[in-house]
DNA sequence: CGCGGAATTGATGTGCATCAACTCGGGTGG
DNA sequence: CCACCCGAGTTGATGCACATCAATTCCGCG
């Protein structure tokens, strides 16, 4: 995840068809014909690099972006100066659905390791889809996903202690590269311990002591950035019912 | 808010195509036939009392609802066999949209106190909306404001304290309520301190305190369920910076 | 009138943040 | 090529915000 590689044109090409196929074209999907129309608008990826901005916060709104290669993360403004990660996107995920509302930008996307990014102008999606009912259906569909995620997450910080926490973070990364033909459980984390932390609502300090806990647990191996999940079912318990040891805080209504 | 209305069958026509009209139709609205049609396959309500389901969590997913008057409640079983509130639904506001991913509904719906809720089903919304583009694109900014209303409540999950947790959700509805044109200052909880806590991610007791050292510091004034916020601009400084008397905690990147 | 759930209030416990010190690795310049 | 530096990560000690436990009161409702 974190090896750059010399990427050809056309595999750059192919590349980016597939993953609009993955991302927007969903189960059931499109018509080939569809499909050849939808990716006549997507904008070819350049290589981008660590650190570099798809967009920022307050920036118009002017398209979608996918993730071909590579990862980014997206993070907002928070009250006081510091920021909240609001999520890390990978190979095959979308960006910038939370911006058509104000047609600006609410948060910014930052580049995590050198990465493709494919850009759709989201006016000529617009179009394309009010011609072609099964993409606006896709459309409704990506839209409602994330939506779905955004729940997940809520639960997570809500009602999930640090150890929960980690836990389905690390087994959310495992499924999603693994979803992308990549192993579920050895990867390289393309973001630092700190971000890991912001994302999860918990101190960096917090994060690491776990990684600690874990990999002496036999869970995992870690070193440095480069991780190995060793007993994903193990991992899995722990996200399920607050696991084995620790103190289970439920809330009925 | 809490009080039973009759309601005549006119007003409920007059008032449900008014809050398609506020929901679905936004600023730069749609033009007079198009909501026409739209108000069209809108099914009228009947009123709902308290502790009747709307949908339930593995329901099939077959229309989106607006609240016309009165509120609901959406929530998702936690592990552990709690339960997570996602959200509280006031009049004007949409419920659904995270169902159309995966046709199946992911969380419940239950009303809070007697409702009128308006039906739309959603197959009939995505014929219309495929051959209308101004509605079509109405639809977008309504799936992506969800994203960014779920994006900042993550962010008060992940970075609030107890304190601005409740000053951020008691502005949330004055400001809501103010949309709709009801009293910003004054109004009732149709929700009980639990759910609240729930919501928030704190304890119910803690709520209780809150609700008790808001008023001991004239922010408001609590009697029951009924609130009255009386100094609007010191909530909503302690929503921005932590406010004065507490510990911010900050996280760089 | 009396029951039972909701809310309040107080006492105690604890998970994690915070503070602080140290280590590690990687990049830089001499 | 090594010495140095600096930020990222780890590890330990301490404190605090909030959960949890435990009464008690309050109100709605049958």
């Amino acid at each position: 995840m974190s090896q750059f590689k010399v990427i050809s044109l056309e595999s750059i090409r192919v590349a980016c068809k597939n993953c609009t196929l993955t991302s927007l074209c969903l189960p059931m999907g499109l018509s080939p014909e569809d499909v050849e129309r939808l990716d006549e608008i997507v904008k070819r990826a350049r290589p981008l690099h660590r650190g570099d901005y798809l967009f920022r916060e307050g920036d118009r709104f002017r398209a979608l972006y996918v993730v071909k290669t590579g990862s980014v993360k997206t993070f907002a403004p928070s009250s006081e100066g510091g920021e909240q990660v609001l999520g890390f996107h990978l190979p095959g995920e979308i960006i910038g659905l939370d911006a058509i509302d104000k047609d600006v930008h609410a948060c910014s996307a930052k580049i995590l390791e050198t990465s493709a990014i494919c850009e759709i102008p989201f006016t000529r999606l617009e179009d394309l889809t009010a011609t072609t009912p099964s993409l606006q259906h896709q459309m409704y569909r990506l839209l409602s996903k994330e939506i779905g995620q955004d729940t997940d997450m809520l639960l997570l910080l809500g009602k999930k202690n640090a150890e929960e926490r980690l836990a389905a973070f690390l087994l959310s990364l495992s499924q999603r590269l693994h979803k992308r033909g990549l192993s579920p459980s050895d990867f390289y984390l393309s973001m630092s311990r700190h971000e890991i932390g912001n994302y999860l609502g918990l101190a960096v300090e917090t994060v690491s002591r776990l990684f600690t806990r874990f990999q002496e647990d036999g869970l995992m191996c870690v070193d440095r950035k480069h991780i190995q999940l060793l007993n994903l079912p193990a991992l899995e318990s722990l996200v399920g019912g607050s696991g084995q040891g620790r103190r289970q805080q439920q809330q009925q209504t």
